[in-house]
DNA sequence: TGTATATTGTTCAAAAAATAACAGGGCCAA
DNA sequence: TTGGCCCTGTTATTTTTTGAACAATATACA
């Protein structure tokens, strides 16, 4: 089951609207509906449920709850992960309280800080460990993933640590591109990437890629 | 001048890297150098290069300061553009505050918030407005760009009245698609399908989809 | 029951993006 | 100075992604 890079990304936003549309009552939406919530075409919505595999069988559109069952047999895994988060400043409370108490099979097990203030505090609503611990407590607590939000001169070293306790994915928020090692699958997300390409299409006078419906 | 939309989010992110560079006195840097950087190839840095109009002195890659110069033509508006964040919780901070002294002409100009205890405060380093003003005070600045983080049942009607008070970007970090209109370009940032793009990968095995020097 | 309609699933074509291939030209060493 | 090497700039090819077209079919309704 090999799905393209992008349709992924997309089920992911897709399952988080169809959870609104649970909390709002809505049962069914058409592909036109998601098309136009998500800034693309109904072709591709269509198709991108095509690919995981899943099957409206009528012209109702799609049932919420069992799409939303359909990606989350893609999308987690069985049995969940854990995910830890370092450096505990805005971004990285900002992180784990959005989480909290979100279902999905992503839990926050952990975090990590320097700051001794911070350390063996509960900070939005995790443990906060130190950060020289973090090898220890990370396999302790058998975490694959990891989320660093520290300050950019210690993204690097983190990294390397992370890497030697087994951790298998990073998704990176400090300014500094990682490069550990093959095995580990790293997500770099930059807001002022996010912000310049929005300030460039503004200039350019460009419009949002549209998706009219067909 | 139309650039390929993957070619604008990477020079962003090669100025970033470039920027750090000049921070450690490097003055010349190789395409296959700043494809690891970037999990990507030299090839594609060097087309990315071309495609902006860019020409090294050959042999000793390519230089750090008149790169930057090059893509700051390309991305920044040369007036600048001002910017408001609104809602300024954990992540509105975290966002306000990571800008905050960076060079770049995207300029943080206010913060917006529903609670009086940050109204006509300074937070982050930039003065927070209440957001019932906003409109005014959108316009009275020229504010072209705003980012939100807000919480999600605010999102629609925060955004509604960005688009009103003239506003021509948005770059939303609430769980709901935002749909205003099309002359506004919006880019959704959900930190969730990060990390559940991490995830699958992480479970499915595949590796970072390398980029091998040449 | 039959017909019109709306919506899906899928195939086929176009566009966009990434990769590969290669020509050109400094630079170093001999 | 000459030849080899290494890096860039550009064109060509392949792959990936998107968009268009359309047959199939459930539903509503007469």
């Amino acid at each position: 089951m090999k799905l393209p890079e992008r349709t992924v990304e997309r089920i992911s936003e897709y399952r988080r609207t169809l959870l609104n549309c649970l909390n709002e009552g809505k049962t069914h939406i058409y592909s036109h509906e998601l098309a136009q919530m998500h800034h693309n075409t109904a072709v591709q919505v269509r198709r991108d449920i095509m690919f995981i595999g899943y099957s409206s069988m009528q012209r109702k559109g799609y049932d919420v709850r069992e799409l939303i069952d359909v990606i989350a047999g893609i999308l987690d895994s069985e049995t969940g992960m854990n995910v830890a988060v370092v450096g505990i400043g805005n971004l990285g409370r900002a992180i784990t309280t959005y989480f909290l108490g979100k279902r999905s099979k992503l839990n926050i097990v952990a975090t990590f800080d320097v700051d001794t203030n911070k350390v063996n505090r509960v900070i939005a609503g995790i443990k906060c460990y130190s950060i020289n611990n973090m090898q220890e407590v990370i396999r302790e607590k058998n975490v694959s993933i990891a989320i660093i939000t520290v300050p950019a001169d210690q993204a690097r070293e983190v990294a390397e640590n992370l890497h030697l306790a087994g951790v298998k994915g990073l998704l990176n928020f400090t300014t500094v591109p990682l490069n550990v090692s093959p095995e580990v699958y790293i997500d770099e997300y930059d807001m002022v990437t996010s912000l310049e390409k929005v300030a460039y299409f503004v200039k350019i006078h460009r419009k949002v890629p549209a998706g009219q419906p067909e």
